[in-house]
DNA sequence: TTACATTGGTTGTGCATCAAACAAACGCCA
DNA sequence: TGGCGTTTGTTTGATGCACAACCAATGTAA
C-alpha cells in the first residue's frame, strides 16, 4: 500500500512521489464550500502583502487602523468588539501599531480604565496612502468577475457571514 | 475633535460611545470584498469547531487529516506543499496529531530524512466519523442559498483564489 | 454608602503561521 | 568515489489570534 517497491531514482520522483507532481488526491475538500472559502482567503492574505508592501501590513492590521481612523477615541474593547477579535488579543495588535508610530493610547477623559486610541499623524498619513491600494488591490482580486458577479459574490459572502 | 464635551453618565455612554449600539462607522470596509471574505471565513471557523466537537479539530487540521488519508505515506514536506503551509509550520502540527494519537510517523522506506505520515487506527476511525458531520455542517453555511447559488458561490470562490 | 456585578486592560498559555539558519541525508556529476 | 548543491525535518524568533484568569476602575442596587 506504500507505493515502495519501485527502484529507479527517476520513478522515485516521478511516479512514486505524488506531491512532485501536484497529484495528491483530495478527497471530500474541493466539494466543501469551508475549504475553497479558506483557500480564497488565503490567497486573499497574500496577495495584500504584496500589495500593501512595504507598509507591511495585515489585512487584520488595516481593519483595525480604518475603524480607529473612522471612530476616532473609542477604547480597546470596542474596537474589539467591532472587528471580532478578543480584547485581550487587542492589547498585543495595539501595541505594535503604537510601537511603529501609528496609533496613539490616549488616555479617555471619561474612563480611567480605558484608553481613546486615535491615529498619529503618521498613522493618517500612512493610511491615506494606503486606502486607495487596498482598494485597487481588491478590485483586483475579483478582475475576473463581471461586475453583477462581483455583486452577488459579496452578497453571497455577507449571506454565510449570517448563518449561524 | 475628541467629542468628549458632555457630561451626564448616560451620555457618555449612550451617545458618545458609539460601540455600545453598534453604531461605529465602517468607512469603505463593508464595499471591500477582501473584508467580507474575511468575515465569513472567521464565521465559518467558529461554527466548525462547533460541529465538530467534542473531536477539538480545526479546518485546518481536518485538512491536513484528509490529505493523510487519501495518501497514505505522504512526506511532511509535501503535504505542506499541497495544503499551502510552510514545512516549518506542519512541524508542530504534526507533533500535535502525533501525540494526540492520530497520525503515525513512520520512517520513509526510501529516504531516511523523511516520514511517511499515516493515520493512527484511532484516527481513520476519528475520520470516519468527522467527515459526514463536516459536510453537513458545510451544507449548513449555505443553508441560505439556493443549490444553483451554491455552485455559483463555490465558482466564484475558487476563481478569486486563482486570481493572483 | 457599602456590597456586588460589570467592564477595561493586562498577563499567560496555546495554536497557527512564516523566515532564516542548520545538520543529516540525498542526488548529480565529474 | 568524492564533492557540491538540494531537500527534509528541525529549531528559533517573530507575528497574529483566541481564551482564561486576574486586577483595578466603574457602575448599580440595597
Amino acid at each position: 500500500m506504500t507505493d515502495n517497491e519501485r527502484s529507479t531514482p527517476a520513478d522515485r520522483r516521478s511516479r512514486l512521489r505524488p506531491g512532485k507532481n501536484g497529484k495528491l488526491a483530495l478527497g471530500p475538500l474541493p466539494d466543501l464550500v469551508g475549504y475553497n472559502l479558506r483557500k480564497a482567503q488565503v490567497a486573499l492574505f497574500q496577495s495584500f502583502q504584496n500589495a500593501v508592501s512595504p507598509q507591511d501590513v495585515t489585512p487584520g492590521q488595516f481593519g483595525v487602523l480604518i475603524m480607529i481612523r473612522e471612530n476616532e477615541g473609542l477604547s480597546q474593547s470596542d474596537l474589539g468588539t467591532a472587528v471580532g477579535i478578543d480584547r485581550s488579543t487587542m492589547v498585543a495588535v495595539i501595541d505594535r501599531l503604537e510601537s511603529r508610530g501609528l496609533v496613539v493610547r490616549a488616555p479617555s477623559p471619561n474612563d480611567r480604565r480605558s484608553y481613546a486610541l486615535r491615529l498619529s499623524p503618521e498613522g493618517q498619513a500612512m493610511m491615506d496612502d494606503l486606502i486607495p491600494r487596498v482598494q485597487a488591490h481588491d478590485q483586483g482580486m475579483v478582475k475576473d468577475l463581471t461586475p453583477e458577479e462581483q455583486g452577488q459574490f459579496i452578497d453571497f459572502l455577507r449571506r454565510v457571514s449570517r448563518a449561524k
